[in-house]
DNA sequence: AATAATAAACGTAAATATGACGTTTGTAAA
DNA sequence: TTTACAAACGTCATATTTACGTTTATTATT
């Protein structure tokens, strides 16, 4: 039982991406395709999330904050390191193999799992050169590795996170309605809420500013538009320890 | 800019432990000393966390758990893989260079921490190889590496859980008193709580069990003991999904 | 021009939880 | 027997949650 001598480090970045218009939660994921040159077999056809390897001199955010930047263009949008996948095992898989032919994967891959929260809209992704593609989160292709199980985990911290931080807004456009935030949250926790309720709560935050504003465009009753307000949350914010087990 | 080719991966631990008589919560450390050969200089003389490399054939959550066992001789502890500390500079200090040079350094090391749960008298650090040492957690020593950063983020995930999941437990015995509980909290979150409403709040959960049975060889009143059954817990507990924000 | 359809927005009453305190009780030691 | 003191119990005002019913503003239809 020597200690490893040579290993291979990634990241990789689960990016969560939310539509108002099909009111679902979104993770990017981008396309394998290979066939045998000899047979034309398909050997891999499935998608994965983004990673790369993590370079010598950068730390590993910064990793991860270039891995995202390659595929969308963005920068600063919201990013939580949640988890390292790093068994042994963990690209055994024989498609993987396949795909992977062209490295030295004899050796063990770590692969340090990211997550970020952005808008679908800001991403296009017609013009991806990964062939970059959303999918809703309880519909998922099939994945390559084991990247069904990060997005699963992801997709957990996700939902222990926005209900103690106001991340969610970082998934909303800058201005929207009360509903859009109950939509949001339906589909990450996946259950459903009182829209009364919800509203009234929600309201009552001094950090959600009404606007001089309504939607534009609907065919019904047009909705009071909102928006966040960081500076405020951070200011009355003195995190409030309620046990709540 | 290529990728890494070598790399150093490995654990370190946050053993945090809990004395219901001195009511501090305690991080256990290991000795680092090291004096020069020839001028009797001392080089180094702080603490550590304990730490090890990865095995070959090892998950993480096994290493884990070996260096745990190492130490302590116990297994079976709560433990959560909470960060991966990866920063190309992070041992680059002096002493720390000093003290691995016996080993190829200009490695990058990658680091998986976890922590784990634990009540401080189920380890016997009187006659612990490693030299173990409890340290309450907000007078902590001078720390080598990385790992006084890595221990206020293990604190930091700490604080958050213990709000949403009854981990509490985890660090006390079998049979506490309310307020052993309430000095828990209290040591974790570094916060005072009113004894009166702490109190019914937690008898009016299910899962707290009175037991038949009182504290033993106090000179005051003694108290009520209790037990916190995980079974009732997890049949009543459906992801009680309150929004927090 | 009136009406229907519909989501947005507002309202209410009971039950539960919280925050801020005061009071009583059971035990060992003086 | 008394005292010291933490344990344990009690109270009241306020805030929050739960579970609903009602009204309103808009577009589309008649």
């Amino acid at each position: 039982m020597e200690p490893n001598k040579i290993l291979n480090l990634s990241v990789d970045c689960v990016v969560f991406g939310y539509d108002t218009n099909t009111k679902s939660l979104n993770v990017l994921l981008i396309k394998r395709y290979l066939e045998s040159e000899t047979t034309k077999d398909v050997l891999v056809n499935d998608y994965v999330l983004t990673g790369y390897h993590v370079y010598e001199d950068e730390t590993l955010d910064e990793s991860a904050t270039r891995v995202l930047k390659e595929l969308t263009g963005l920068t600063n949008q919201y990013k939580k390191q949640f988890k390292a996948f790093g068994n042994p095992d963990r690209l055994s898989n024989k498609k993987d193999l396949i795909w992977v032919q062209n490295q030295e994967f004899n050796l063990r891959t770590i692969t340090i799992a990211y997550y970020f929260l952005l808008k679908t809209e800001d991403v296009d992704v017609d013009n991806n050169k990964y062939e970059a593609k959303w999918f809703p989160v309880r519909e998922l292709p099939e994945l390559g590795f084991d990247h069904q199980q990060i997005i699963e985990e992801a997709h957990e911290d996700l939902k222990t996170k926005c209900l103690v931080e106001p991340i969610i807004f970082e998934l909303l456009p800058d201005k929207f309605t009360i509903n859009d935030v109950q939509d949001l949250y339906e589909s990450i926790l996946g259950i459903e809420i009182d829209n009364r309720n919800f509203r009234r709560k929600l309201i009552n935050k001094k950090y959600i500013i009404p606007l001089d504003e309504k939607q534009v465009g609907v065919s019904k009753k047009p909705a009071q538009l909102y928006m966040f307000s960081k500076d405020i949350y951070k200011k009355m914010y003195h995190k409030n320890y309620l046990i709540n087990i």
